[in-house]
DNA sequence: TTCATAGTTCGATGCTAACCAAAGTATGAA
DNA sequence: TTCATACTTTGGTTAGCATCGAACTATGAA
């Protein structure tokens, strides 16, 4: 009985078209106003403040003043998964659409999971990081392996940083478009902002597509074949 | 804002105390009746009727007639799997309870997750298994090794009727308890059904703890140790 | 100070849906 | 056929809550 009030609670919390909406658009990653959100809802800001308000007390949100801005991201990775989760079971039970349109076959390639890549590319690459022992995978922990923190750190991340961090470095997170996992974590979060960096994908405007440029994906398959794909900066 | 309108009506379904409890009840595997569902959830059967005909038309039940009772059990893994990541949420934010009782210590330790094992035990299997070799684990995909056909045959499953059915032999399942991944798939509901079929272990009524015997406890873990553990029938 | 922007709080309205009782349907047993 | 059980349908009540406009607070800029 207990189990299924909260149960209710925190899925009546996302139960809202104008709180789900906002919720996706967070899936995004980047904290977004509350006038934002009230635009990403299609309600007044009255209206999106009270959903906010909730949102926050449930649990789900996080909210950091900046200024007279106030910013709202998901309140964890967990948080983030459970939406992922739920966003699966819709769209295995809900192929209303009977052809899945480009911007749908977008998101199954490549698309931004909170701040990591998702899709296909983001499977492959955890796949390719497994396979050459970079990262170690023993049931759902994955751990950077000393290669895997020489290879990185050559790609230009700040391995140390992220090892001072509370966040684990490496974790998987399960993907609804194809059923397997690909890299989260600040490892998988900062891989990505790399990319972004390097130019060799962006992001594409008010969704979560994640758009690899020609050459961008060229490097990027290189990179996950071997070694000498590394492109120091 | 397509993607929010999904979210919403998924999680709305799961979002009312009513039929939570009824989603609640149904983790524990076992298909249950209108009648049944409609005590578990605390409504008279016409508001329970109504529900399930949602759950239903939603997509997230799956319903059975026999003579003139209706069973109703989870349309399939990935509903399960979503109302555990749900429970994860709950769990993880909504400690109101300080104390964690006796009740949810059982829970952590062992449990029932839709026809699989799950919690600690259950983790800790999973993990047994892959570090001998008896499954193989590539990504999120869980393969069973020829090593590991032959020891499950050995502990009385039938391997080649699995491989017969479309529901995967292996398949992992990520645990909100411990946040590690847990043994599902045919495999694991086999492997749960041994245990009980053994008296390893038995489920508590009305709830879905598992209660491992003092014995079976032993057993179970002389098998996760090495194959001369082997309890063949 | 004064004005503007960002957000919250308040009060009122209206819609949805959860709920139950009673009547209706279907299946099985006598 | 008749009765009982299991469930659904219908109709009507009620409660919750999403919504908005208007007033209020707080931060920043001129």
């Amino acid at each position: 009985m207990k189990a299924g009030t909260d149960l209710a609670q925190i899925a009546s919390l996302v139960g809202d078209p104008a709180r789900a909406n906002m919720l996706a658009a967070l899936m995004g990653g980047t904290a977004l106003t509350a006038s934002e959100l009230a635009m990403e809802a299609g309600v007044t800001l009255p209206t999106a403040s009270a959903h906010l308000a909730r949102l926050s007390d449930g649990g789900l949100l996080r909210m950091t003043r900046q200024g007279r801005h106030r910013y709202y991201a998901l309140a964890d990775h967990q948080v983030a998964a459970m939406l992922e989760s739920i966003m699966g079971v819709a769209a295995a039970l809900g192929p209303r659409k009977v052809l899945p349109g480009p911007r749908d076959t977008a998101m199954r390639e490549a698309r931004i999971c909170y701040d990591h890549l998702a899709g296909e590319a983001g499977v492959a690459m955890f796949d390719a990081f497994a396979g050459r022992g970079l990262i170690a995978i023993d049931g759902d922990d994955v751990n950077l392996t000393d290669k895997g923190a020489g290879f990185f750190s050559g790609f230009g991340l700040d391995i140390e940083a992220m090892r001072g961090k509370r966040r684990p470095v490496c974790r998987s997170c399960l993907d609804w478009s194809v059923r397997r996992s690909h890299l989260a974590g600040s490892l998988g979060a900062g891989m990505l902002d790399r990319f972004i960096a390097l130019k060799w994908a962006r992001r594409e405007k008010n969704s979560r597509v994640i758009r690899f440029t020609p050459p961008g994906r060229a490097a990027f398959e290189k990179m996950l074949r071997a070694d000498e794909g590394r492109t120091g900066a």
